[in-house]
DNA sequence: AATCAAATTTGTAATTATTACAATTATATA
DNA sequence: TATATAATTGTAATAATTACAAATTTGATT
């Protein structure tokens, strides 16, 4: 199991405690880019361990953010993504396959702000909403 | 109706056609700058107009959005929130109450991005999330 | 004013994501 | 091994949103 050494190093290095269930979900989100939501991961992964439960895939995903494992991306209106890339960027959605793209951004464009005030800024999320090429193209094959 | 003008105004701009309803909703945003979910918004108004219908508030804000006269907030996991305020600006919300305070932005800030690839980008969104003062002040209060 | 078509509103039911919770199972430690 | 603690599971509950059909309103035309 090379594949699933990265999950079990990503839970230790955030002081999270193993179990088959909670590594299968952080080496779901490890090899898939997809920025899924709890119900694609279970999805994913009910095959294999055929006992596994949606509160339990819940619970981990959850767990994971809280220790900052991973990050929740609250970009679609129907369902929390998931993103075990922690690194800072910012996230596509495309408004007609509902699909969601990284987006390289330079560092430091997110956590400026003009002045801090008086809140307590522990996360910042840079969102685009639009089309994706796909999309955009059987869009204008319409109109066309 | 003072008040009211500045709803009705904004529907015009936008090409949505009038109704008791809409003005409302409108209205309502317009003078609550606390980015409300529909429900907040049906229930600030059922009182003065008792026949209002929650669907009726769900297809004004989605009627509002696709004209560009209002924005959509999916800052929290919870629900939608709504923005009358279509100038650039972030957000913030409160992990502890969910509050969703507004934050000034440089402009520019938003819309550049290394290369827009093949997408094709109608929105951009700046969402910052951590504690709000009082609820920060309260958890200090907790721990000393 | 009467008629008709189109648009809007309404109320209810359905759908879907998420959480609550209690029972079961697994794990770790004495 | 016994026991306490933590994690998992399955089901039921909750809550936001949408689907949809019936009723109402609106606007245009005569």
């Amino acid at each position: 199991m090379t594949i699933q050494t990265n999950a079990i190093d990503r839970l230790h290095e955030f002081g999270i405690k193993l179990s088959l269930q909670r590594i299968a979900v952080m080496n779901y989100l490890l090899n898939n880019y997809t920025h899924p939501a709890a119900d694609t991961v279970f999805n994913g992964l009910y095959r294999s361990i055929p006992t596994l439960s949606k509160t339990t895939v819940y619970n981990a995903l959850k767990l994971f953010v809280k220790h900052g494992a991973v990050i929740e991306i609250t970009i679609d209106d129907k369902n929390v993504r998931y993103d075990a890339d922690i690194m800072q960027h910012a996230h596509f959605q495309c408004k007609t396959c509902n699909c969601i793209y990284d987006v390289p951004i330079k560092k430091s464009k997110l956590m400026m702000i003009k002045k801090t005030g008086n809140l307590k800024i522990t996360e910042s999320h840079l969102y685009y909403k639009g089309y994706c090429e796909k999309c955009n193209k059987n869009s204008l094959n319409n109109i066309l």
